[in-house]
Order: C-alpha cells, then structure tokens, then sequence
DNA sequence: CAGGAAAAGTGCGTGCACGCAAGTTTGCGT
DNA sequence: ACGCAAACTTGCGTGCACGCACTTTTCCTG
C-alpha cells in the first residue's frame, strides 16, 4: 500500500534528483558556495542543464535539498506514528522537535556551510514550508469531523513557528533593527538550543490545536 | 510623530516607486500581462531598468503592488485603531475582512487580471507575508508580558490563515489532487464569499489568542 | 509482442535578477 | 556657503529560470 509499485520511472527520477542533491552539496563544499555554477553540478550528475532545474527551481534549493531531504515526510510519519492518545498538540511537537534535532555527522557539518552564506539561509528558510501538505494531512486524519480548512492552518501556522524558530536560531543578534520586533520598549535576545528554540516558538499555538481537538470528541 | 520629515530625498523615492506601481498596472491593463517587460515599465515610468528592480524583484511585484498598495499598514493601523476591551482575536479578525473587502473600483478590476494570469497570483499571494512584521508589532504591544516570539508567531500564522484564505477564495475548485488535502474521504469544496472565507481561516488561530492575551491580563 | 501514448530529458533562445563599479543627486555639518 | 559623505541611479556583464519544440525512454493495452 505504502509503495504500490516503485517503476522503473520512478527509481531513475529519483536516482537522477539524489545525484543532483548530492553533486550540489559535494561541490559547494570543496569550492564555496559560490564558486559552483548550474552546469558544473549538472555535468557531475550526468544530465543536462536543463534538466538540472526540472529538478530545481534554483541552485541554493539543490544545496539545501541535500541537508533537507525528506523531512517533511518524516515529520508527518512522526506524528502519524503517535498515538492518537497523546495532546494533537504534543505530538506535532515531538515530531517536529525530534526530526530536527536528530541530525547526521554529514547533515551538521553541511549546515554549518548554510549558514555562512545568506542565499543559503534563505533557501534552507524557505524549505520549512514544505512541510505544510504532508502536515495538513496528518493532521486532517485525526480532525476529521473539523471545519475544511482548519487542519491546513493548522499546519501552516506550524510551518510558521518553525520558520521563525530556526530563523532565530540561526542569528543569535541581527545587527540592524529586525523590521517592526522593538515593538514594547525592550530588545529580545532569544538565543538557546535549537530544540528550545522549537519548543518556545510552538507553545503559543497549543491552545488552538487543543481547541480543533474539542471540537471533535467533546 | 508619524512623519518627523518626509525629506525631498524620500519624497522623490516614493514617487518613483507609485511611477512604476502605475505604469506596471497600466501596462499590465493594455497589453495582456505577458505583453509588458520590464523594459517597457522602466520607460514608461523615466526610470533605468536598473533602477526597475532596485525596487520590485520581479516583474509580477510590481504590478500586484499598485493593487496590494500599503495594505500591510493599513491593517496594522485597524488592528491599532481598535478598542483594548475588544477580543485581541476579533480585533485582528475584523481588522482583515476590512481591509480585504474594502477594495476600490480600480482595484477589483485589477484583481481580475491578477487572477488570469498563475505567475501574477502566485505573487498576489506572496505579497500577504508581508502583513507579519506590521501586525507582530501591534500584536506585541498588546501582549507586553508574554514570551518573545509569541507575538511573532501568532502574526505569522495569521498571514499563514490569510493566504489560505485568499487561494481557495481564487481557486474554485483546484482540478487536480490538491497534494495531501483529500485526507479523510470526501473531498473538500470550500468556496464562498472572500470575508466568510477569512474569518473562516482565521477562526481556528481564536483560541490561541486568548490563550495569549490571558497569559497577560488575569 | 507490437505500437502508440505519456513522460522524462535536451538544445536553444529570451528576458531577467543582481553584483559591481562608476556617475549623480541630496543632505548636513562647519 | 561650501564641500564632503551618504544615498540613489545607471551601464555593463554574467549566470540563470523557463517556455517551446523535439528526441528518447518507459509503460500500458490490445
């Protein structure tokens, strides 16, 4: 059920985006960032420029997508995999806290590369969204007797907090004026482990899982 | 206060950006959309294209920004505008609807070109993360106790709900799977009216409001 | 097992985003 | 008033995203 049928197709598409993600990372590794072009990484996988971005809509995503691999997909299976006992609430948590804090030898040293150049911490920023759709589902399956859109929301505001936990993480001190923070008088210097990082930006939005959650078996 | 000196210098800048703003639209109107380049905005507007995109980043920005307008400030301004005795939740709410559903003559058929063309609503849509960094301020002046990033989060995630909003509002009915949304059995058929479709979105992010405006006021 | 439809890969051309290094205007201090 | 420094504009060059049309590969069905 969970791979009805693999297809030769479909393994060599994937073989071809693994090779991609996998030239990308080597390349800007042994090189900076910077010193890597479209086609020096299409030619190390063995396909066509063109072909490159079939896969990719730009070169930081190809990079990032080496470190991200299949996370939202493991989220989502993180959750599913809880019981049904458990707070909705703490389950996306753990999910979410466990899958990012659990990082290989590889994954670490190539998230150090990430964060020296801002492109690539967009990129990286950016791929926290795409945890959304398989999100939304898991979500959707436990709140089945919810409002259509509640469950996307949900899953959105997740993918929100998490945006901003690691964006905060990243920058222990944004130098400038963060656009609109310094809103009450006193500056924030949150700074702290990642997986508290997670867990602080998370909490606020408890309240509103545990209130889907009601709405279905009062 | 609000404008301690507007300064020729800035005066200039702003006329330059509402110069193209209204020469992208205009153009954007007369030609179809896929019929203007930046080229032409540029000239049309006395501008280098150069100078072009030391304001808009793409071509699709500058031309959703003459309907998107100032609209992040406008809301932020509503949510400000309103009483303290009000739910911070219902406050945000209204302020929303407001300011989406209080749309000129000119815009609403600018909307309808929007809608024509996917690149444009992909940037339509784009355009509504940029209400965050306004409304995490005023939210955060409402909620001076509480935890730093609670403000952000909840601002977030309402630009998160807004969004969803919007697409569904735009998109009667998607005809191909919407990746992950038929979680549990019958599928979902939204559509209706663009207020009812924001508060909609937006009530499930209620009680992590309250939650929040408690956690100051108990 | 053939034949044809669908999908993936490729070559090419066009417009664009953006870094860089001038040139030009605005603003401010002395 | 003068001139300097910072902000804004502009020309140029490079690499890139992406549409289009075409070839090659994979898959399904009679």
């Amino acid at each position: 059920m969970t791979t009805p049928r693999p297809g030769l197709r479909e393994r060599k598409k994937q073989a071809t985006r693994e090779a991609l993600r996998e030239a990308a990372l080597r390349l800007a590794v042994e090189r900076g960032p910077d010193q890597v072009r479209v086609e020096d990484i299409a030619e190390a996988a063995g396909v066509s420029p063109r072909t490159y971005n079939n896969y990719f809509a730009s070169r930081e995503q190809a990079i990032v997508s080496a470190v991200t691999a299949d996370r939202e997909a493991r989220i989502a299976a993180a959750v599913a995999a809880r019981s049904a006992e458990v707070r909705l609430a703490d389950a996306v948590t753990e999910a979410v806290v466990e899958q990012y804090t659990n990082a290989g030898e590889r994954e670490q040293r190539a998230l150090l590369l990430i964060t020296t150049q801002s492109a690539l911490r967009d990129a990286f920023l950016d791929a926290t969204a795409d945890i959304e759709p398989p999100l939304t589902a898991v979500i959707a399956e436990r709140l089945d007797g919810a409002e259509a859109h509640t469950a996307r929301v949900l899953a959105a505001s997740v993918a929100a907090a998490v945006r901003i936990a690691l964006e905060s993480w990243l920058r222990p001190a944004q130098n400038a004026e963060t656009a609109g923070s310094r809103a009450a008088g006193g500056l924030v210097v949150p700074s702290g482990s990642l997986s508290g990082q997670l867990r602080a930006a998370l909490a606020p939005l408890a309240p509103a899982f545990d209130a889907a959650e009601q709405h279905t078996q009062p």
